[in-house]
DNA sequence: ATTATTATTATCAAATTTGATCAAAAGTAA
DNA sequence: TTACTTTTGATCAAATTTGATAATAATAAT
C-alpha cells in the first residue's frame, strides 16, 4: 500500500468521522504509526486536513474571509514571507492584477502602503482587505461566485480581466513541474491566471516550496510565461536549471 | 480530546451562546479548568473570542462586510423589520437584484432559508452574507470599488447588472416624495437603481419612514415605476394618494 | 477599605506524541 | 544480476500536552 492508497483511505475515514487518531488509522490500514504520521504531516501540507496532536482532524470549510490568516498554521507563515517578498515588486503607481489564492491573499497587508495602487482581482478577500485604503483603487471582476474560493470565476470574469491591462501579475498556482510547467485545481482557477498573464506586462508566480515539482489536475502554461517566480527555499541546482534561466525571488 | 477537539466545541458552544464560564466548559467537556483556560487565551490570540474574567463572550463578526449590523442603532432595527417583511415577497426559484444599501443588507438574514435563490448584487456584504449558502447562487457584480459604499459602481457595473434580468429588484432609496419621485445621495448609485428597475419585472424599493416626503440630491424616476413600496410605519391618508395606488407593505 | 472568594498565572511532573536517525525492505534502472 | 533510489519501520531523545499545586491577581461582599 503506497502513499497515494493511503492517502485515499487516510481521506475516506475523515469523510465519515470528524476526527481520528494516528494509532487507530495505523491498526486500521496495518500500517506503522511512524508511517501515518508522515502522510498526515504531506497532507497537512496539502491542506486536506488538520494536524491534531495524537491524530488529525477534517479541514474546516473556511468560511470567514480571515480564514487564510491562520497564524497557527505552519504553511501560513511561509505564505506570509513569499506575500512580503512579493509585495517588494510592487511600485507606487503600479496597476497590478492579483488573483485569489491564500498565497497571493498574504501579500496584501504588505501592499497596504505602497499608494497609489491599482488593484484588478476576482478575489473577495482581496477586494475587502483593500476596502478601506484610500490610496487604492480596487477594481472586481464581476460573475458567478464560487464560495468555496470567495472569488469569482467563469466567462463573464475572464471577460472581465481581458478588458484590462495591468503592469503586473500576481498568481498562485497548485502545481509547478518543469516537465508539465504550471497547473491548478481546477479549469475555472485556471481560466482566470491565463487571462490575468496575457493582459499584464509582467507574470509573477507565488508558490510555496511544497507545490515545487507536483503537478495538479489540470495544466495551463509552460514555465516561460512567467517573468519571475517566488518562493520560500532555495532551490536546488537542477531545479534551478529546470526553470531555464527564470529569475526565482527566494525569501531568505 | 486534543486542543483542535476542544476549540471546535468551544466555539459551538459560543455559536450559541453570547458567553460563557470556565468552570462550564470544563464540566461540560470533562477537561481540567486549567486546560480550558489555556486553551481559551489561545482563541483570544486568535481572535476566535473575547476573554473575560471567569469565562469568554463572542467576539466580534471578523468580516470586514457586517459593518452594517448595529445592533444598538435604532434605525437599524427598523431597517431590520424591513428587510423581514421584503423578504417574504421573495420566493424559492426566484431571480432578485439588491443594491447596496443598508436596508437591502438587512433583508439578506432573512432570505437564507429561501431556496435556490439567485440573486444578483453590486454589494459585497450582500455577496458575503450569502457566500456558504449552497442554494443560494451569487452574481456579483464587476468594476470600480466604492469603498465607503462597499459596492461596485460606475460604467462597468451598469453594463453588468443590464446583462442579466431578474423577477424581483429590491432597491434602497434615499429619497421618495411625491413631487419629486425618487432620489438618491450620488449619481452612481441612481445609475445602478435604474439599471436594476429596467431589468426586473417587479420593482420593490425599502424605505425607512424617515425617509418618506425628503428629497435628496439626485431624483432618478418616478414612483410610478414601483411595484410597491416596502417601509415601516403606516402612512398618512395624504401621503397615500400621493402613492397614486401604489402597494405599501408596511411592518406591524 | 478590608476581607473573602474566586480566577489566573507560574511551575512542575507524568504521560504521550513527535521527529531524527539509521537500518531494512521494496522498487528501478542499467 | 548489481547498484541505486525510495519508502517504510524501529528506536530513542526531545518536545507537547495535560493536570495538580501553589502563588498572585481580580472581583465580590462586608
Amino acid at each position: 500500500m503506497g502513499y497515494q492508497e493511503r492517502k485515499k483511505s487516510i481521506l475516506k475515514i475523515l469523510d465519515k468521522r470528524e476526527n481520528m487518531e494516528v494509532q487507530e488509522i495505523a491498526d486500521a490500514l496495518d500500517i506503522s504509526a511512524v508511517t501515518i504520521r508522515r502522510d498526515l504531516q504531506l497532507m497537512a501540507e496539502e491542506e486536506l486536513l488538520i494536524r491534531t496532536h495524537g491524530g488529525a482532524m477534517k479541514a474546516p470549510p473556511k468560511h470567514p474571509f480571515t480564514a487564510f490568516t491562520d497564524k497557527a498554521n505552519v504553511a501560513a507563515t511561509r505564505k506570509k514571507h513569499i506575500g512580503q517578498l512579493a509585495a517588494t515588486l510592487v511600485k507606487p503607481g503600479d496597476t497590478i492584477f492579483l488573483d485569489c489564492g491564500s498565497t497571493v491573499f498574504a501579500m496584501c497587508s504588505y501592499l497596504k502602503d505602497i499608494q497609489p495602487l491599482r488593484v484588478v482581482t476576482n478575489s473577495l478577500p482581496v477586494a475587502a482587505a483593500f476596502m478601506d485604503i484610500p490610496g487604492i483603487q480596487v477594481n472586481i471582476a464581476g460573475g458567478e461566485m464560487d464560495g468555496s474560493r470567495k472569488a469569482v470565476h467563469g466567462t463573464k470574469a475572464i471577460e472581465h480581466i481581458k478588458s484590462y491591462h495591468a503592469d503586473k501579475a500576481f498568481i498562485g498556482t497548485d502545481g509547478l513541474s518543469v516537465q508539465h510547467g504550471l497547473s491548478a485545481h481546477s479549469e475555472k482557477e485556471a481560466g482566470i491566471s491565463m487571462a490575468m498573464a496575457g493582459s499584464a506586462n509582467k507574470l509573477y508566480v507565488l508558490c510555496d516550496s511544497s507545490k515545487i515539482g507536483k503537478d495538479s489536475y489540470m495544466k495551463y502554461a509552460p514555465l516561460s510565461i512567467m517573468t519571475a517566480l517566488v518562493t520560500d527555499k532555495e532551490l536546488s541546482a537542477e531545479q534551478l536549471e529546470g526553470l531555464q534561466g527564470k529569475k526565482v525571488k527566494v525569501m531568505k
